[in-house]
DNA sequence: TGCCCAGTCTAGAGCGCTCTAGTAGAGCGC
DNA sequence: GCGCTCTACTAGAGCGCTCTAGACTGGGCA
């Protein structure tokens, strides 16, 4: 496990300084009321910023805490309010859509006052085991990103905890839900592309994934509507990029490209981007494509995708907002936040080539 | 915020369920005591798996549990033991290779019995947050992937928690280290390509970002002592894909491609590969291309980039070893553990164009 | 002078667990 | 019968906080 120059193990590294305190116990209220010469409800009052102290002994209090390095201990302050005031998150740890969401959420949620807990979702971690550990820190209220799961266990969930999702539906199931009008922004895209003069319009699709049906369905409706139903293609696809690669292999196999492509989220969108310009397809001059979510990565110079954005802001303020609310009332019944697409209009897309008036 | 068809807020849903049980507490030991009829530390026993209840009683218990929906409360555990039996892990939300890192460490923290609380570092949440909010949960120990942050404010944690760097280096504060042998690994990535012929190999950095000084210094050595320093160059950049792109931009600008580029991440090398393609640059053709990581995306059939892998798993297994091993002895001097680096070999680099001989 | 009141501060009972010390009872050998 | 060990279980004191009820000030006012 060890090689040699510069990569050297055991790295004596300087004089290790003084051996750290960690032996002794951590600091508590008891240790800065004793160094205050107050007690220990005293210096709670000043801790949880509550009316009914003087602002000298605040500042006192505040001096004496820093002083020895003391931390409210959330365990403690739980235990004892019965509110750990802490929003448990979900997401999908690969997701650069949910990493977006996240910082929203972060945010979002430190204006209200509440702490965030993480909780990843992986491959060999199921949705189950994510909300078990957040349901064991006592979140108050869970908001689930992109949460793929039965009802049946989310049933149980809601039980005990208000649950937002963000993205999927639970029809039956007292869960709140925020999510992006799916099927405006489907129409956006595709009337942008029919704008350009595009008819033969393929969809690559997002299987299982959240919001791929709701895409999926809408476009399959905006085919008919347009008398484009011999056009209408679904290709088998998911959210990641080589389902996007994989469909340019295998446009390219079968000789025929579509004059346009609108793909159910932006990384399979890039997939097939980087698969099908690889083997000398331009686009958007050969075909145009158009993507969903608008990541970061969608907005690089060398991609310039043409996509759909979700409002990110808007999902994590409502998911956040959701959540408090629900903990205020219980009751009513599950409210479904719709949030506004806008289309953003990059360089992925422009008229099709003139020969083809299919 | 609303919209037409299929995009309908206020979903009435289905019948929405028996009222939920919120308002009632969410069920104790003792109220699991009480249902079976036996005392609550008995309870307490059968959760935590400690020797002294029947295989009889251990089942009622755990049926009556199940029943009522009994969770134990982490807050009230960690209190009580003054042990959380929590590992904190701050990441990078959106990284991909951090991602890749947290699926590892929850599948051996899983192995060792200890939960793990993810805390992310963003454009808006610094290290010194996200690092208190861990603090504030109790975490026994902290891992921190690829932290930037002063070793000022390192020192000052460190003095009640355990910390161990997955990456980078702080020389004189007590933290335990886990990484990847840069030096050997840069080496291996320039030895294969000098293998195939290149001698005009420039190096595109990841600036201030984990483990990129040590990448540019090994090139560096590297390139003076196969007597290539007039070759060496070392573009500016970071570790994501627009600092590809603007490297790939840079040098198309110039005119004079070198014949290979070494990278110091994945990202910033599919950033690169994804610009110079588009700008009819053949890969590995005119130019070979090797990366650091092995993040998934550089395996994807379209992308399939020369790169060194860092051991992921090894490295999580390393820092949650670390990081348990400090706990069980606190003062033994900071620990180095370095990882080998495996050259894969992709689509990204073949011989120099014969011409160049340079 | 007496009384009230706002402003500060304190005492002490939990919150839901863990864990030490201890009890009850069964089984055993003598 | 006794003492012994072993297993199965219980009592009760905390862990570090919050929060209600109440105590103690020093004015202000009749």
């Amino acid at each position: 496990m060890t090689s040699t120059d510069g990569d050297t193990a055991q790295g004596g590294d300087d004089a290790s300084q003084r051996p750290n305190r960690r032996g002794n116990r951590r600091p508590t209220m008891e240790d800065v009321a004793a160094r205050v010469g107050v007690s220990r409800a005293l210096v709670s009052v000043v801790f949880r910023d509550a009316p009914g102290a003087s602002p000298q002994t605040r500042a006192r209090v505040l001096r004496a805490a820093e002083e020895i390095g003391y931390r409210p201990d959330v365990a403690a302050r739980t235990l004892a309010s019965s509110r750990s005031r802490v929003l448990g998150v979900m997401l999908t740890v690969h997701n650069a859509f949910h990493a977006d969401l996240v910082e929203a959420v972060y945010a979002e949620a430190e204006r209200v006052g509440y702490d965030i807990l993480l909780s990843a979702h992986a491959r060999t971690r199921h949705t189950e085991k994510a909300v078990g550990a957040l349901l064991g820190h006592r979140c108050e209220a869970l908001i689930l990103l992109g949460p793929e799961t039965t009802t049946d266990f989310l049933g149980e969930v809601v039980e005990r905890t208000p649950v937002v999702s963000v993205g999927p539906r639970f029809p039956g199931v007292h869960v709140d839900t925020v999510r992006t009008a799916e099927g405006k922004a489907t129409r956006q895209a595709l009337d942008h592309l029919a704008g350009l003069g595009h008819r033969d319009i393929t969809h690559l699709d997002g299987g299982a994934c959240a919001g791929s049906a709701e895409r999926r369905r809408a476009y399959r409706d905006w085919m008919r509507r347009r008398g484009l139903a011999d056009h209408a293609r679904v290709l088998p696809g998911d959210h990641t990029e080589s389902s996007g690669a994989e469909a340019a292999h295998r446009l390219l196999a079968e000789g025929r490209i579509p004059t346009a492509l609108f793909a159910s989220n932006d990384r399979s969108a890039i997939g097939f981007l980087d698969a099908i310009t690889r083997a000398g397809v331009r686009v958007p001059e050969d075909v145009s494509l158009v993507g969903f979510d608008d990541i970061p990565l969608a907005r690089l110079a060398h991609i310039q995708l043409t996509t759909v954005r979700q409002d990110v802001q808007g999902l994590a303020r409502e998911a956040v907002r959701a959540a408090i609310d629900r903990l205020a009332s219980p009751n009513p019944p599950p409210r479904v936040s719709v949030l506004e697409p806008e289309l953003v209009v990059r360089g992925t897309t422009t008229a099709p080539r003139a020969a083809e008036a299919s």
